[in-house]
DNA sequence: GATTATTAATTGGTCAACCAAAATTATTTT
DNA sequence: AAAATAATTTTGGTTGACCAATTAATAATC
């Protein structure tokens, strides 16, 4: 899940809460330090551990750097952005569906584009061995999982660490929505063929081939989860 | 930093590479409970604490699910998988430069696109504020942090939190490898005028020019991340 | 009086003990 | 023998104490 911190919200929404309050009152200068997490800690009335998860918290958004012995420090930009980070870090959970399969097609698709022009014979190959564990296990529990190989095989070829992440971060929230709605539970022949399209693409070095083709492979999913949208408005 | 953990990672990765021996050497079965954390800690010979570091990291990009009292399950996907998340995390720090705005740019893009289709009159309304914002302090050390918000705007507008959440996640890294080169430290009026065609664009609901002037905004950007990796190779 | 050296207090990092819930085992009851 | 109950162990969650490094405050020196 992205939200990892789901389960300790409860005291780490508390901590951020505070510091935003913090910021609004101008107690809390951007790029100054914020409070020593003992402080902290007696001031709310909660563990420190909870105050180093929220720290820990801040820190892998950017928003503060923790310096041994020596304190937290806050970005030093306006207050007004640094609120409006906060705020966007409270709200994080529970992602709606179809942001996620968006984001997801259209970063497939960067990273199919670019594996067109990076990938090299080993990426080839090992993307023909994906697809051929994939066939091999189509009927079995396994397809999902060989499914999701194939295209991090694909981000892989792609050489940017970053998509591929990303869609590490993504992809498991987004088995977790279909499986439970049992989407794809049955296997689609097309889906085979889908994949072979894409390789032929990325090994003859078309770009836009690749990625018409992605955007197909991926249709399935996006309008099945742009129905569920519309429904829940229903 | 993306990389949160870096500071932890001396004892997080020794904890992170154990989990992939065991499941090579295949004492780790999928979808099974892996080892509590006293005993994995006693076994390390290691604080129990980074073994919940690791696990919480684990647990952040979707491989494991703790349950309180219980004990922590991996995930149910094959072991090649698994291994591959692992090996994957342990490797998620120093992302290059190229990878952060390659990725940027095709989220900004999108956002854009989205902002066309969705932004309403209020949204509309905060682009300009946050524009007005920018140049009244274009020749101010706030401009770089005026011009994230009015981003900022744009992604809101998107109704897509995800691709907002991931903005959110690498602009400060990309910010603190431009600012230690200084780019853009000499303000551009070009900037102006690109920020109002893109506001132009999404009022008037035109999605492909929104993109346009969006890939326009970022070209110097994107141009010199990519001279930077050549310089860098030679 | 200013500067340096020394001491004390503060800080984040780490560890070990404790808590309540859950899972397991042993005991009792039927 | 099977089922229900009670005691025990194991589990992740939480807390407070300790550690070394840093910083602030104080004393000593010039």
């Amino acid at each position: 899940m992205l939200s990892t911190f789901s389960h300790k919200e409860n005291s780490t929404v508390k901590v951020l809460r505070y510091i935003y309050d913090l910021i609004n009152e101008g107690k809390l200068k951007p790029g100054s330090k914020l409070p020593a997490e003992r402080k902290l800690a007696e001031e709310l009335e909660v563990g420190r551990t909870h105050i180093r998860n929220a720290y820990a918290e801040l820190e892998f958004y950017g928003i503060v750097k923790t310096y041994p012995q020596s304190g937290s420090m806050v970005a030093a930009i306006h207050h007004n952005a640094l609120q409006g980070l906060i705020s966007d870090i409270m709200s994080i959970e529970n992602y709606d569906f179809l942001s996620l399969v968006e984001t997801r097609l259209i970063l497939e698709m960067e990273a199919a584009r670019l594996a067109c022009e990076r990938a090299d014979d080993k990426d080839i190959e090992a993307l023909k061995h994906a697809h051929q564990d994939y066939i091999d296990n189509f009927q079995t529990p396994h397809r999902v999982e060989k499914d999701m190989i194939f295209h991090r095989v694909i981000a892989q070829a792609s050489r940017n660490d970053v998509i591929k992440s990303m869609l590490l971060i993504i992809t498991p929230d987004i088995l977790s929505h279909y499986v439970r709605k049992d989407f794809c539970s049955t296997p689609l022949p097309t889906d085979k063929h889908e994949h072979q399209i894409i390789i032929d693409a990325i090994e003859s070095r078309s770009s836009s081939k690749a990625v018409a083709a992605m955007r197909l492979h991926l249709d399935r999913l996006y309008t099945f989860a742009k129905n569920k949208k519309e429904e829940k408005f229903q």
